[in-house]
DNA sequence: TAGGCCATCTGGTCCT
DNA sequence: AGGACCAGATGGCCTA
């Protein structure tokens, strides 16, 4: 946890002129700003509870670093898109090929897609898309 | 040291 | 009136 930024309400103090104020009105003001920012922090931290749940759901293999916010909203939509395409795709949609993916997304290895991480390309979902493709044909011939 | 990312504060707006 | 949400500002931490 990041050392909060010192502030002035927090501290007890209020950005606008004390002075201009009555004893009770600044009182009043300075502790709905208290709680306004405590419902903010509450309110980020449910945000960012939400983002590590998407994190553990979006495919992060070979990447010791965790994704950032803005990469992790950005291969998540890659990676909707190209379940979605394969999904909806009427070729690919037997059973064989869905228990495969099943299977890989539950527990595969980060090393057979590399080009995961070139999800913020604009090839990225057509990437992910194909490499999921060519490993579960590589599968189907070694079966 | 610069740049990226993030937490926090703050004031504005909308909603109940 | 008060809470939720949002965006801008600010400053801290980390890495190349």
């Amino acid at each position: 946890m990041k050392s909060r930024r010192p502030s002035c309400t927090d501290s007890g103090s209020e950005s606008s002129d004390p002075d201009s104020k009555s004893p009770e009105k600044y009182e009043t003001t300075t502790r709905r700003r208290m709680a306004a920012n405590a419902r903010e922090r509450k309110r980020m931290e449910g945000l960012n509870t939400a983002f590590d749940c998407l994190r553990k759901v979006v495919p992060q293999w070979g990447q010791d670093k965790k994704l950032s916010k803005y990469e992790t909203l950005q291969m998540a939509l890659s990676y909707i898109m190209a379940l979605n395409r394969i999904l909806t795709d009427p070729k690919r949609h037997n059973a064989p090929y869905r228990q495969w993916l099943d299977l890989q997304f539950d527990c595969d290895q980060p090393e057979n897609y590399p080009c995961l991480m070139r999800y913020d390309s604009p090839a990225g979902q057509e990437c992910i898309h194909s490499s999921i493709l060519y490993q579960f044909k590589s599968h189907m011939v070694h079966t």
